[in-house]
Order: C-alpha cells, then structure tokens, then sequence
DNA sequence: TGCTTTCATGAACGCTGTAAATTTACACTG
DNA sequence: CAGTGTAAATTTACAGCGTTCATGAAAGCA
C-alpha cells in the first residue's frame, strides 16, 4: 500500500493554500494570481493543487466561503454586545463597517463577486446562509423592540441594500470623499429607521398627483 | 503619400468595434471576451485593433464611457418630465431602474467595476462625470420644493447608494426575490424621504443611553 | 513607373489554466 | 530487507490569452 494522506494532512495543505490565495486575491485580484504563482509560494509544482482543489473556482470558493465566516463570526459577537436591541443593532452595524474598512478585498470577495453557479460549492452556499442571517437576525429585535417599524424582512433588505450601497461605493472610489463616510452611513441610517415611522402611502393611489410640499413639522421627541 | 485614414474611418472602425464589444461584454463578461474572437467577429486579424485602440483596456474604458453616456442620456430625458420635482423625481428614478435592468450588463461595467487608473481615459472619466451630475441633479430640486429637507450633496449621495445597493444585490442574486424589487425599491424611497423630515438627532451625544422605544406616533398628512 | 509611407497581417513571446504522462516515494508483503 | 504496487508529486504538453514586431500589401505623389 502506498502513503496515503490523511484527512489532516489535505486539510493542511489546502488551507495553507488559502491563506496564501487571500492574501494575493487582496493585493492582485482574484483573476490577478496565478496558480504557478501561487504553487511557487507554497513551494510545490503548478499542478499540485489540482490533486486538492478541482479548479482554481474552487480556491476562489474556499476562500471566499472562510471569508464569510469570519464575517458572520464578527458579526455574531457583536450582538452578544449588553444592551437593548438598539444597543446590539449599533454594534452589529460598527461590526460591518469595521470588517468592510479593514478587509476591502474579503468584503468585495464576498459581496462585489457574482461568482456564477455557487450551488457548486456547498461550503460556499452555507457561509453565505450564515452571514446573512446573522445581517438579518437584528433588525427583528430592532422591531420587536419598537425601534423601527414594519416587516423585518422588507426592512431587513432594504437596510442591506443601504448599507452595502454605501459600502461598496466607497471602496470603488465613488464617493469622492465629499462628505465623510461616517457622516453618509450615519445619515442612512439615521433616515431609514426615522422614515419607518412615516404613515405608509396609500398603495398604488396616484400618489404623483399635487400635493403641497411639507416643510418639516417635527414629530417628537 | 499612402492612402490615411480618415478621421471618419477610424471612428467607424471604433464604433464597429466597440458594438461588437460591448454585446460580447454582455454576453461572457469583459473578461470572458478574447481580442481574437472580438477581431474574429469583425473580419480582421488579431492584431488590428491596436491600431485604434492602445489596449484591451482602452476598448473596455470606450465601452464604458458609451454606457455612461447612453445612461446619462436616460437620466435627461427623463429629467425633462412635466410636474413639479417630485413628478421629475419619479422619472428619473424609473428611468434609473429601467436602465438597469434592461441593461444590467452596461449598468455593471458601470457600476460594478472599479477599473484601475481611469484617469488614463478622459473620455470615461467626462462621462461619468456627466452621469453622476444628472443623477443628483435632481435632488436638488427635490430639496429647493420642500419634497426632502437637508444638504442635497449628502442625500444625494445617500440616495444613490440606496439605489445602487439593491440594484447590484438583485442583479447579483442576493435577494433572492423574498420581497419583490419594486416593494424593495418603493420602501426604500419612501423611508430615506419621510426620514428627512426626523428631528435631527444633537450630534454626537450619548444616544445609545437608554431611551423608551417609541410606537409610531403619525406625523401628519 | 517607381518611391514612400501607412495600414494590415502573420509569426512569435511569455503568459495563463489545466489534462495527461511520467517520475518519486512510501507502506506493505514475501 | 528487497521488492512491489500505488498514491502523490512533478514534468511535459496543449490550447488559448494579450501584445510586440518584422514583413508584406496597397495607395498617393513624383
């Protein structure tokens, strides 16, 4: 019987070879690096990864998949943060910028990447459940609480949606810096969860008809 | 002296290129697309293309600006609606939507691509220009007619990046369809509006102390 | 008709991802 | 301990990529 690697040995190896991919995916692109590039890093000859991996797909999808879960791990400890829901939201939130700020390259990995058929990788498709559930999971309490209001699914990604707009703005160098991002993200925030309050429109009535502009009145507080 | 081409010609072959290019681009990708097959397509050797274009860049920065322009153009047509600013509001925002997503590929080389140096292509970087200028245009005059209160250069960037961030979520998938986009898209104009008539919170101050939720409250209408 | 200059081309270079053939090295058997 | 079978690693090879450069064709002027 010939040497056989263990269980251990192939995970070794390929999150050696992962660790590797980030780094060189963040500082060259994911289509940037190539595997003899990579394999020279690891030492080892160009088609050796291939006995590990069945393409290069496959290392993106590993590596965006540890990607997700060390998302989803940030975001999960942040909402053990003390507190009301309100408390836990603001941390989650701090959590998601923070990871998008110091790890671009994970988060445009994860996020700015249509990746086709990821039903191919099951690892992938879990991380990804995982993280977004962990994104969604705090706007319930947020209504539960009585913080904002109105489904928390609609909600759930309509705040996404804000968020990562803002986000991936910024990393494309879109928004020039104008006005600071904390300022923009605060802002987004701070009118998406005030205008859950708003009395909803009546559905599909023509809503385009004249109506006087409002000029402020201030509800409360 | 030999034959020159014309200053026609060469816009001629450049504009029959950059089609070519941009259907292709559509198609498989900008990086799904080979100079040869791109050359193949239009009848000419491989190689022909550099003379008229410095790159395989170069072609895709052309696409990209002729995208722009073509969306910029929407944008102004749609701003020329009859109404007041709101009326204006409403057209520009479905003429933003219908861009994307009848044409998600152009609004993806747009959007979705952060290619390095654009500087290095005046052409790409007027057009943008003129896309982003149209399409916070018309927040201003949302802001001048009392629609939306604040400073119209950071809702106008907030705006932006709540479209943008559920146009590039949907056109990547990550909605998965839960909640239809048109509800997404109409909740999320409709919170970042009615939000900017919220007191606005005194700066800075200790807002994560407890304070009693509130339940709605109704402002007016 | 020739000369000159511009445009188009085909060949070639150094890459790429990866399949297939080949070599290496280990664990077991006699 | 030598021998052997086979998993693992390497080498080789291929088709294709973007791009450069020497070469050939065509066109206007003398």
């Amino acid at each position: 019987m010939p040497r056989n690697l263990s269980e251990a040995d192939v995970k070794a190896f390929r999150d050696r070879l992962c660790r590797a991919a980030e780094r060189r995916f963040a500082a060259h692109g994911a289509q940037g690096v190539s595997m003899r590039q990579l394999a020279a890093e690891l030492g080892c000859a160009a088609t050796t990864p291939y006995r590990y991996f069945a393409d290069k797909d496959e290392i993106l999808a590993a590596v965006r998949a540890a990607a997700f879960d060390r998302f989803a791990a940030a975001l999960e400890e942040a909402n053990t943060a003390s507190g009301d829901a309100r408390a836990k939201s603001r941390a989650v939130g701090e959590a998601y910028l923070r990871f998008a700020m110091s790890e671009p390259d994970a988060y445009r990995l994860m996020f700015d990447m249509a990746q086709p058929d990821e039903n191919r990788f099951p690892d992938l498709k879990r991380a990804t459940a995982r993280a977004r559930r962990t994104m969604t999971a705090y706007i319930e309490g947020l209504v539960r609480e009585g913080w904002i209001k109105g489904d928390p699914k609609l909600l759930g990604y309509v705040f996404w949606a804000g968020i990562h707009g803002l986000v991936v703005l910024h990393l494309a160098g879109k928004l020039g810096g104008a006005p600071d991002f904390a300022t923009l993200h605060r802002t987004m925030m701070r009118l998406l969860a005030e205008g859950t309050f708003a009395p909803q429109a009546a559905p599909q009535q023509d809503m385009s008809q004249q109506r006087p502009p409002r000029r402020a009145a201030g509800r409360r507080r």
